[in-house]
DNA sequence: GTAGGGTTAG
């Protein structure tokens, strides 16, 4: 048992590192008791039939939960504090987070005071909301209450600090009640690893997984993994490419006698479908079926994609009619999946069939429907039906998304339309719609490509006045800009911002950057930056060597493009069809160049 | 009674 002193140490621990939240008047129903009104704790509670069948009946779902919820304020006497805590749970296990919120302010209201569990309730809610320092707040409110913060406790906190990109707090918590005696369990462990994956950080995970599979992490407490870890951690590596890490795990998992399921599968096969193995997918998809695994409608869910993806829509459309035959029940994904292959495939007419037939199939269509199916006109720069559809969710009260207006914006550069991109984006605010990052970039760059570079600056300098933190993606659209409208000297002094507004420069950025020094005819910053790059641990990719090599082709330097290529070779990297304009530009210039091509060895045939 | 996992659109 963890004691009341470690745990009020933990907290106060926890206390410096998150800023208390100032949304005193949010919370003060929570916290603060009225006076002279205990909660009520009668024995002799009255059964309530629905509440009995509550705990029986795991078909109950959250909208019986808010009903009994209503049949329970109004009982006299009031059930127990404890006795609310059934309902609440369904309503959590539904993720109805606002719901759960509302609940809680209800029983403030007629001072029924949730208990810990309660409390522990929403904390999560709060952590699942991304609202972290509420989380940290109530667990203040636990404590006042005289009651211990747990692991449960602990584990929603850190899986709040996850969800708001706080890895960094969320391990020096974990390390502090660790230090403080509080045993972390296996969902503890699974919640961390999953936000080590979900930022970015799949191998910190897996050493992680190594050190507390031997035993050098949790105070000597035997670390069991379940399937449920496992997955996470194999989902996790198979989404940064380690499939052959995950087949790892897998098997791993397997030879501790825990047995794959349907997920397991499925994460794995999604894993070797990204890295473009279809046919080890395939396999492991045949060995699930034999395993007597049933596929359910995530499973073909992900391999239509998959198929899509590899421009196979008509086997992607055989494995819906294939779902239908078994009984599985197709949902909005995997219509809105089906027609987003199509769109990429041009087959506009097709996706717009299965767009109508949805409903006649028994599955309504959803935002994304429309979102997917708008996108597919204006990658075929069908506007004008695009904008049509756009209207019809409007009038049928579909609300639209971030990700709506950031699709239509692009149409709408694409095609110049810079004055009714302005007005759109004018209209998110009126449908409650903030901006985003992707928002931004499209616009700086929208501005950029249709001769509006000043709009582009103007925009960008506003941002940052705002106090909005623009990130990398949106400096390489005005990067790129200035590049190309030949202000190098603009473009490499924010270029060199980069560190102090916090920011690292991409592959894109020195790309970019490249490209635009040896279009300004400036090769030897270009050489040098290519040279920085690779010091500061950004490897140039393909599209970088040919940006480089074009720059000094043009300017007629033959051995500085040979020795690109040879330093291409040398990493095994395939050239593509612009290094092969770039040779062929190179040969035809003068004859005595091909002397210096002979020195390149041959590219390796390995992909 | 409360905490952990796989699928779609920009």
């Amino acid at each position: 048992m963890v004691s009341r002193t470690s745990a009020r140490r933990a907290a106060s621990a926890t206390s410096t590192l998150i800023s208390r939240p100032s949304q005193r008047g949010e919370l003060s129903t929570i916290f603060i008791h009225p006076r002279n009104a205990p909660p009520s704790k009668s024995k002799t509670q009255p059964q309530n039939p629905i509440r009995k069948s509550l705990k029986n009946d795991h078909k109950i779902n959250a909208h019986d939960a808010l009903t009994e919820f209503d049949s329970m304020l109004q009982m006299q006497p009031p059930p127990s504090v404890s006795s609310f805590n059934t309902v609440l749970g369904t309503v959590a296990k539904a993720k109805k987070y606002k719901d759960l919120i509302f609940m809680f302010n209800r029983m403030c209201e007629v001072n029924l005071l949730p208990d810990y569990i309660g409390m522990n309730i929403l904390i999560n809610c709060y952590s699942e909301l991304k609202r972290v320092g509420l989380s940290f707040a109530i667990m203040g409110g636990i404590l006042k209450r005289g009651y211990n913060p747990n692991i449960v406790t602990f584990t929603s906190l850190i899986k709040g600090l996850c969800l708001e990109n706080k890895i960094g707090d969320a391990v020096e918590l974990l390390k502090k009640i660790i230090r403080l005696g509080i045993h972390p369990n296996v969902k503890t462990w699974g919640t961390l690893v999953n936000g080590l994956c979900r930022s970015g950080n799949a191998e910190v995970a897996l050493r992680l997984h190594e050190e507390i599979s031997n035993g050098n992490v949790g105070l000597g407490v035997k670390f069991k993994p379940s399937l449920i870890y496992y997955n996470t951690l194999i989902d996790g590596l198979c989404k940064e490419g380690l499939v052959e890490k995950g087949k790892e795990l897998f098997l791993e998992m397997e030879g501790k006698g825990i047995s794959p399921d349907v997920v397991a599968y499925g994460t794995l096969i999604h894993g070797l479908c990204i890295v473009g193995d279809w046919e080890k997918g395939k396999e492991l998809f045949i060995g699930m079926v034999d395993r007597g695994i049933r596929p359910n409608v995530v499973t073909f869910n992900m391999l239509i994609d998959a198929l899509c993806k590899e421009g196979k829509t008509n086997e992607a459309s055989g494995l819906l009619d294939l779902m239908i035959r078994r009984g599985e029940k197709p949902d909005s994904i995997t219509f809105n999946t089906l027609m987003d292959g199509y769109c990429l495939e041009g087959r506009i007419d097709d996706a717009r069939d299965l767009f109508l037939s949805m409903a006649a199939k028994g599955q309504e269509r959803d935002v994304v429907s429309y979102n997917v199916l708008i996108n597919g006109y204006c990658k075929c720069r069908k506007l004008g039906e695009a904008l049509g559809l756009f209207k019809e969710m409007l009038s049928k009260d579909y609300k639209p998304t971030a990700i709506t207006f950031n699709i239509l914006l692009t149409g709408l550069f694409q095609k110049g339309k810079v004055d009714d991109a302005r007005e759109l984006y004018s209209k998110m605010k009126d449908h409650d719609l903030t901006p985003n990052s992707a928002t931004y970039s499209i616009l700086l760059d929208g501005f950029c490509k249709n001769n509006c570079l000043e709009e582009a600056v103007e925009l960008f300098r506003g941002l940052e006045k705002s106090g909005y933190k623009v990130d990398s993606l949106n400096c390489n659209c005005l990067l790129d800009g200035l590049c190309k409208a030949g202000k190098l000297d603009f473009a490499t002094e924010l270029f060199e911002k980069f560190p102090e507004m916090g920011m690292v420069p991409t592959l894109f950025t020195y790309s970019i950057m490249i490209n635009g020094l040896c279009k300004d005819g400036q090769l030897e910053k270009a050489n040098n930056l290519f040279l920085e790059m690779e010091k500061r641990g950004c490897a140039p990719d393909v599209v970088t060597f040919n940006t480089l090599m074009r720059g000094f082709c043009n300017s007629n330097d033959a051995p500085k493009v040979v020795e690109l290529l040879q330093k291409m070779a040398e990493r095994n990297f395939l050239p593509d069809a612009y290094t092969a304009t770039i040779v062929v530009d190179l040969l035809s210039k003068d004859d005595s160049y091909s002397k210096y091509l002979e020195l390149i060895p041959k590219f390796s045939n390995k992909a």
